[in-house]
DNA sequence: CGGGATCCATACTGATACTG
DNA sequence: CAGTATCAGTATGGATCCCG
């Protein structure tokens, strides 16, 4: 398997001068592969969700956390937010174009992850002495 | 392009609790998707690289955390640390069958975020009012 | 139900000094 | 060169209460 189209990505990254500390690239990284923005654009993979159905699937997220990556994903024209005025209200979040372009891509690795996670995690050894 | 194969990852990770707070993949995933995990994985995906190039290529790293990072992908299996006893002391780190296996998946994603990152900071519109 | 505002704990960072 | 150790400042996340 050939990866002749990607080795080129650090050449890339340092020539342009991409992961330079403030540059978009490193930005938007950092908002995609946050702690609570992988898991989020996994669980509006498959479908649009609401408010309360991301704070159930992704266990353990805080309200805080969950508004603002969300937000932050919506800034970023990742997620769309739609709100169905109503009592009680209604909002509902899914991926715009650009998010489902960009889960094409994470899906596979958080997949890869899952299927390594637990071999990794039973197979650690201690850090070699730094000494 | 189809993504039959990977549809169903929500299904996998509810159904089998992946999501939970605590499960091995999530950890996992924080270790890889960590701020300079990421940069770090990019970085060796070409060739291995010293200590002193790795604080040099990762723009902004301290050396707390390029230390951290990197025990912490050893301990995982993801990177290998060689020592070679000279003077000057001498560290090389370069990825594992492992790593090599994960940065495929994960080169994909940090490129198109690498093709996107301009757009999306330079299209950006606030968000939409909460209230 | 879907948030906003506030306060607090922790994690991260940066600087410095020291070691083999 | 390649780290470790420590301290202080700051950013980030979590818990709680409140509101439309």
């Amino acid at each position: 398997m050939t990866v002749s189209n990607e080795v080129s990505l650090l050449d890339r990254m340092l020539g342009d001068g991409l992961l330079a500390s403030a540059c978009p690239t490193r930005e938007v990284l950092d908002h995609i592969t946050s702690r609570w923005g992988v898991l989020l654009l996994v669980a509006l993979s498959e479908r649009p969700m609401r408010w309360g159905e991301l704070r159930r699937v992704v266990d353990g997220i805080s309200e805080k956390m969950l508004a603002q990556t969300l937000r932050t994903l919506e800034v970023d024209g990742i997620v769309h937010r739609e709100v169905t005025p109503s009592v009680p209200p209604r909002v509902d979040y899914w991926l715009t174009d650009r998010g489902r372009s960009l889960v094409q891509h994470l899906l596979p690795l958080v997949s890869w992850v899952a299927d390594h996670a637990d071999e990794i995690v039973a197979g650690r050894r201690p850090a070699a002495s730094r000494t």
